[in-house]
DNA sequence: TTAAATACCAAGTAAAATAGTCGGAAATAA
DNA sequence: TTATTTCCGACTATTTTACTTGGTATTTAA
């Protein structure tokens, strides 16, 4: 389980997508790239990973966009970034047990206890659970007036 | 809490330490690499912040070496990895929750959560009953003989 | 039917981090 | 005085990260 920026971004965009996306309404990078401020093409990269892993469906030309294949109280957070980060390997023999003449070295144990510790609590986190509460919901609604007034710069530059 | 093969061979060469200093006896970075199979040179690197986060004491000459400043019982592997590993930066504002437009993002919480998680965990294991446990007691007794079967062979080469 | 908007895809790339090595200097025991 | 050890700073190859670029396919709406 590693964490890198691309998880980070990951679960920030799934949250985006659960906060946003309604009954008829798909999402798209663009307004996911303005509320968050990662780049479209960065975007995709991730998306097509959380794609493969079955998170979220696409669906292409004007209008369109992503959504979560499933209700977001059933996706944990460990999947998120399970699906777009390579899994790190904690142990030297990528968990083989022959770290040392082909039998476990002294440590083996610990890494693996501690692997199973962080899965387990990112397990326990839905997205669901998380984009309801009080301190999301406020800076959804701060990042919505940021949007609103990206929307406008673009249409005043356009003229 | 970043997690690299560094923060591990410092856990591994601890619980090296442990496992040999006697009263009288400091352990030398050469029977380490031994035990170990890391690279002296590569153990002097760890060490030096091993001692610099003031875990170990270091003697010099022959028969010197390192051996633990404290009791192992009150080394907890938090502490070792945080010595030799840098801090990683989970959140985007490195903390300061600035990470948009001057305020937090919408996964800070989350991700300060984790580092939590992990931290605790890590701070409830104590260098001390790992040591003791049959598990690393078994490795352990098997490494002695590697090492001693090493001197040896050492010993024929230079005839 | 055409233009715009969107997802989709593969490759390339600059910078940073990792996992070490190398060459020596200082201290100390025998 | 010599061998053994820690101590110290610099160097380096490789890998990983965090993106960007350029292009294609699909779909809607004018």
């Amino acid at each position: 389980m590693k964490l890198t920026t691309k998880g980070r971004y990951a679960v920030t965009a799934m949250m985006d997508l659960a906060l946003h996306q309604s009954e008829d309404e798909h999402v798209s990078l663009k307004s996911i790239a303005n509320h968050q401020e990662i780049s479209v093409a960065y975007l995709e990269q991730i998306f097509s990973k959380l794609k493969a892993g079955g998170l979220v469906n696409g669906t292409r030309g004007p209008n369109g966009g992503y959504r979560l294949s499933r209700p977001a109280e059933t996706i944990s957070i460990f999947e998120i970034i399970d699906a777009v980060d390579e899994p790190i390997d904690v142990t030297r023999c990528h968990g083989k047990k022959d770290c040392q003449d082909g039998e476990v070295c002294l440590t083996h144990e610990l890494w693996t206890d501690l692997s199973n510790q962080i899965s387990s609590f990112l397990n326990q986190l839905k997205l669901g659970e998380i984009v309801q509460t009080e301190r999301v919901q406020k800076v959804a609604a701060r990042q919505s007036m940021r949007c609103t007034e990206a929307q406008q710069t673009q249409r005043v530059s356009f003229t």
